[in-house]
DNA sequence: ACCTGAACACCGTTCAAGT
DNA sequence: ACCTGAACACCGTTCAAGT
């Protein structure tokens, strides 16, 4: 039986089931065999297009990084800037959670977080911080997209009313959170990201 | 040759090298067999003691939360409480930081998490936020705490000047930064949450 | 050029067997 | 009661071989 005049496997293709099951199983349900099989192919196959599982991920994570919008700092608003950069990052971060606590390894390796990150410091810089303070307040802008990512809030919590009821007297109506969690998620944060610049 | 009369393996001991294992090798580095080795035994003794690796992190995990302190919330003074709190609970982060990632999966199921919770939840609606503003606050102080663990930003950055000068301006002495990363990374946090809970 | 089969050195976990 | 040896079903990755 001859093989299809186009190739099976290509970098794009892998990039996208890949992503596709890391969404659906989560990054520990992510293996090349796995991956292999959903391509209709064989596990050694996938090493003529990628060269490791990490470099894959990588990818991966540079694909959802490159959405992220830095257009605000143009404005000359610097607080409206950190606004919604963060919020447009936070956005590419929700829609592929599982694969969060891989991108917070060393972001600031990758060449889209070093430029976004040029911009935010040029920003700030521009508007009177010092170049410390501008670290800073970069750096805080980060603990809250990625700790907002990470989802450790809001879901996580049990739907079983019995979880709390008498032993949490404040938590009593922490049940009913996993059915608001993603709204609750979007408002907590912005709550947090309002507070935070009007703090600075 | 008979066994010694006092058992090679406890639960203390267990967790606690497991812990150094995780410090010293990051978490992909804790294998129950090298956990074993170290411990001087074969794999499959461990699960006499520990019912799987995943409830053994539990168990390391909730050590180290145990250590955060609430207190501060007695005093009456939400601000100054949630900032007690806030600083106490990135510091037991910061000394086991691979663990982290695995921290952020659901901390809100773990009996030291809801209590801690519970008391920032009852301080906030006792000065007068809402239920929902004050599910709200906890969550962005556990976004702050999570995201400054993560150690996302000032680790992560190359030594070497020739990844950053020339390519992107303001970042010419990027290259500083993993030499004071760690106090980078606790002025920044402070930074931002004094500026979060003067925002609010 | 592109894919496969088989292999290597690992995993977490179970279970009958030893002392 | 506590530990072991061997096994099962998985991993990521390499490499000679096939087409």
């Amino acid at each position: 039986m001859p093989r299809p005049s186009t190739p099976l496997l290509s970098p794009d293709r892998i990039r996208s089931v890949a992503l596709a099951i890391i969404d659906r199983d989560g990054l520990d349900g992510l293996s090349m065999r796995k991956l292999a099989a959903e391509l209709g192919v064989q596990a050694a196959s996938l090493y003529g297009h990628v060269k490791t599982k990490d470099a894959l991920l990588n990818d991966v994570a540079s694909a959802i990084l490159a959405s992220i919008d830095v257009s605000g700092f143009a404005s000359g608003d610097w607080r409206a800037g950190l606004i919604q950069c963060a919020r447009s990052y936070r956005e590419a971060l929700a829609s592929h959670p599982n694969i969060v606590p891989f991108l917070a390894y060393g972001p600031a390796g990758r060449e889209e977080s070093l430029n976004r990150l040029d911009v935010m410091h040029g920003a700030l810089v521009d508007a009177g911080w010092s170049r410390r303070e501008a670290t800073m307040i970069a750096a805080g802008v980060m603990y809250l997209v990625f700790g907002a990512a990470l989802s450790s809030f809001s879901s996580g919590f049990s739907a079983d009313p019995a979880d709390y009821s008498g032993r949490y007297p404040h938590l009593d109506r922490a049940h009913l959170l996993p059915g608001v969690a993603r709204e609750l998620d979007r408002d907590s944060f912005e709550l947090a990201l309002a507070a935070f610049v009007r703090g600075l």
